[in-house]
DNA sequence: ATAACCTATTGACATAGGTTGTTTCTTTGT
DNA sequence: ACAAAGAAACAACCTATGTCAATAGGTTAT
């Protein structure tokens, strides 16, 4: 667990003051309209870092919006390993599933101390109800999260080791920054371990060290103590074999 | 390409008699209400097996609903790779992207000879606009879609080829029938070649030929010419390393 | 019937990445 | 400041899977 520089989250006041209120589900909403999810939602909550939102097999019966921190959603497999299926960044909606009581088909794990926004899931139909723009705007942040999935997806299936280190930790970089790495503005906190690393992509945290090791010696990035400095982005997008389509940009 | 045990799709003469109208964005439209849709589409579309429905790259005027035959979407990388992000059954529906005017980030290609529904892309928001329900519904699909792609890629990276293979075999054997696999009605028509198996699971055509060659000698299951016969239900279940969760079931 | 082309099978060999264990460095808590 | 726990680094060895190449079977088109 890496905490070092991370400040403490806090909770805003109302959903007014809500850092993520552009991002998330609530982005339709404009000024007056936000009390619509300032009277639903159930509350805030902070968690510390290595705990869990909810666990796969549990249910869970609320939905978060996270306001602050980092979250790895993951599966575990009858052998104990471990998949992380992806990392959640301030602005996620998390808990959804196809069916709405069922137990949770992942779980979602604190990489750092957290600050969420809780939601009642079974009363979460009536909110959307009757509000289209709500509704379309779920469609739309499940369908990033699918693309995501498909690209994350395309990175383990079909990459080197070196070229998934790679690819990962750019495309983090720009999901972080929003779009953009310079060559001079390029030291980001990544508040993850080489084994995160190693379980989000299929490979052993031993691998992912000498990888890493690789990449550094050819002055590509550093990266310690989550804090990554891209020393190379063109040098790195050209190892991730990024095939021009496979970065997203988030809305 | 396998075509042998396949009969060539056709187009529903109008809504009402479409084959997938309780699976598809349409499920929430009941009798009378169905004149929406049928009013907005453009239209219905055959395509021979092999086409491709849309290309990455390529900028999609339409969105497809598909009504029969199986489609298999993907993603190319620089080296010329392949990678499967999943399969696509009737019912699905195929098209969608964060941004509505982006290049698509994937591709769908033709497994069978198959039947779409066409929607035009820009009207769509229209569509779903003041139609809550259809919204929900885009919603539900879209959370359908991305679990599926958590599976898919919890199997391609924590499980042994073996596992891999039982375990896609199983899950699609499974959505085929909808849920039940039973020992004695239990063959059923996979269109797919060894190479893309080896495609959607990261591995190579050889290896997969290996692989089913060894589940198949341990009596587990018999894959040939696009038809599979699962032998061990059970057996298979266990080699797949099912953590009883990752068994998505469709509503 | 023949040719052309996929698709699958098999075998020999190569390698990327896994495993295990030890050491060293950081961070955290007292 | 020190001890305890967690991360990372390093090394020696191992194996699951890939690569290459040759063969054979099926399917489609002429």
């Amino acid at each position: 667990m890496i905490k070092k520089f991370r400040k403490s989250p806090a909770v805003p006041a109302s959903c007014w003051q809500c850092p993520v209120k552009d991002l998330t589900l609530c982005q339709p909403l404009k000024e007056e309209r936000l009390s619509i999810v300032q009277t639903f939602k159930k509350g805030d909550r902070i968690l510390p870092a290595g705990s869990q939102l909810f666990r796969p097999g549990e249910v869970c019966p609320e939905l978060y919006n996270l306001l602050d921190g980092w979250g790895a959603l993951y599966q575990v497999l009858e052998s104990g390993d471990w998949q992380i299926l992806g990392f959640a960044l301030p602005g996620a909606f998390l808990g959804q599933q196809p069916h709405l009581d069922a137990p949770m088909l992942y779980g979602v794990e604190c990489l750092t101390d957290v600050a969420v926004c809780v939601f009642p899931r079974r009363e979460f139909p009536k909110l959307i109800k009757d509000r289209p723009d709500l509704a379309i705007r779920l469609a739309q942040l499940n369908i990033q999260a699918t693309v995501l999935a498909y690209d994350h997806l395309t990175n383990i299936g079909s990459r080197s080791a070196r070229a998934r280190v790679a690819h990962l930790l750019l495309d983090l970089c720009l999901r972080v920054r929003g779009g953009q790495v310079s060559r001079d503005d390029n030291e980001i906190d990544i508040p993850l371990t080489q084994h995160h690393i190693a379980d989000a992509l299929g490979l052993t945290s031993v691998y992912v060290s000498q990888t890493l090791k690789q990449l550094r010696e050819q002055n590509l990035l550093l990266f310690k103590n989550g804090r990554l400095q891209i020393l190379d982005p063109d040098g790195l997008a050209n190892i991730a074999e990024v095939a021009g389509l496979n970065l997203i940009e988030l809305p």
